[in-house]
RNA sequence: GUGGCCAUAGCUCAAUGGUAGAGCUCCAGAUUGUGGUUCUGGCUGUUGCGGGUUCGAGUCCCGUUGGCCACC
């Protein structure tokens, strides 16, 4: 359930409760695709405080496959993470990384990317995969339309999308009860997953066209879910039009549940969102940059493989309390970066991990102060990204 | 000492006698429901040195220096 706290402007800050823990909103989850948020561990990301992390149906589909998951008792368990669990439907991937796409109305047929077997996924088939994952939240499998996107297009694709999220929503009730009856038969070990209801987000799409988001988020409201989602976002679009986007989503969606950002975004991006009533994040620029050697900073990004960085004996950041600046310079780990040994990335890693959650952290406190605005004016104007100051 | 082979970008190597290139390194950039991948740019040359032949030489000839191999 979704506890509304505190409201400043738009900016909201509330508590989630789900089966694995309480989830204090706005929340950035680290991506964890394939049941690892990368080069991190599950200890690792208690030390940071994330509260919730996010794992994807289609990777973990295809490999390791359903049944490998079921042995092991589900995703927490497997991955020893015990914490709250998002799992993406796998729309999103199922257009960006697989082939030979066949969507019909029963759902899509596509050629995996790994080894390009033929595989089928439906509503009731991403409903049931997130069934067996047993994550906390399940999201809708969706159709997220390319960018940019004819409006026919995007209003027939709308109306699929609808018509699956309701699909998915009935599938869910469906294996929350035949779900309890199959588990009572795993070990004790996994009691815990045969209690909890999984929570299902609508994903609200519709491309730059307002009257369609609009559209979508009624659908969906009609339906009822515990959480709406505005996917469709981060797919190349110029940022306006991303804002927009939000904008013209967010005003149809109830006060009193949890609103999620799907796919984003940059620091500044994430004060915008939260300034526009977004409760929720997941991105992968903190993990992914890292892993080519740029850093968050409160000046912007850092690329430190660069060569002004080789004499450097400051930290990442000065003042900050993560793994890396308590305990390593610019200058060494641009070594490990430029070396490409494993540390230097997953020391990056959890340096921009700390950053985004810090950054929540912050928005939250300014929240609950009534002086997010402030906070979000200050930070936007100090951030600065050296690569690229329109877009970072 | 004699004979042979070799010498081109920081490295490994290309280039019919006709505008000296590639990969790696290096220097930068991109990355938004994952992409340790990848992609995109950029810098670098007295072609070991000195002569000669030629309209024109990295390429052919002579000398020389250095390296490697074989044989005394």
């Amino acid at each position: 359930m979704f506890e509304l706290r505190k409201r400043d402007g738009s900016a909201r800050s509330g508590l989630l409760s789900i089966a694995h823990g309480v989830i204090e909103t706005p929340a950035f989850m680290p991506v964890g695709t394939q049941g690892s948020v990368k080069g991190v561990s599950p200890a690792e990301l208690r030390e940071l405080e994330a509260s919730v992390i996010l794992g994807n149906t289609y990777h973990l589909f295809v490999r390791p496959g359903l049944d490998v998951i079921r042995h092991f008792g589900g995703l927490h368990s497997f991955m020893s993470w015990n914490g709250p669990i998002l799992t993406d439907s796998g729309g999103y991937q199922i257009f960006s990384l697989a082939k030979l796409r066949k969507i019909t109305e029963e759902g899509v047929q596509f050629q995996n990317h790994v080894d390009g077997t033929l595989a089928f996924i439906s509503p009731e088939v991403a409903m049931e995969i997130q069934a067996a994952l047993g994550s906390d939240i399940a999201m809708v499998l969706d159709e997220c339309p390319p960018w940019p996107c004819q409006f026919e297009y995007a209003a027939r694709s709308l109306e699929l999308t609808t018509r699956w999220a309701s699909r998915c929503r009935e599938a869910n009730i469906e294996h929350s009860t035949s779900n309890t009856e199959h588990r009572t038969r795993e070990a004790a070990l996994n009691f815990q997953l045969s209690t909890f209801k999984q929570l299902v987000f609508g994903i609200v799409q519709g491309a730059s066209f307002p009257e369609l988001r609009r559209q979508a988020a009624e659908a969906l409201v009609d339906i009822g879910f515990d959480g709406y989602a505005i996917g469709g976002v981060s797919v190349g679009e110029p940022e306006e039009e991303m804002m927009r986007a939000i904008e013209s989503s967010v005003p149809f969606l109830p006060e009193d549940k949890p609103r999620y950002a799907m796919g984003l975004g940059t620091p500044p991006q994430l004060l915008e969102l939260i300034a526009r009533g977004i409760d929720m994040f997941d991105c992968v620029l903190p993990t992914r940059l890292a892993r080519n050697g740029t850093a968050f900073t409160s000046l912007g990004t850092v690329n430190l493989k660069n060569a002004e960085f080789a004499l450097d004996k400051n930290p990442i950041e000065t003042d900050c309390t993560c793994p890396a600046c308590r305990e390593f310079t610019r200058g060494y780990i641009r070594h490990l970066v430029k070396a490409e040994e494993i540390l230097g990335l997953r020391l990056i890693t959890l340096h921009n991990l700390h950053f985004y959650l810090e950054l929540m952290r912050r928005a939250r406190a300014a929240i609950q102060n009534d002086t997010f605005a402030s906070f979000r004016a200050g930070f936007v104007r100090n951030y600065r990204s050296r690569a690229a100051p329109e877009t970072l």
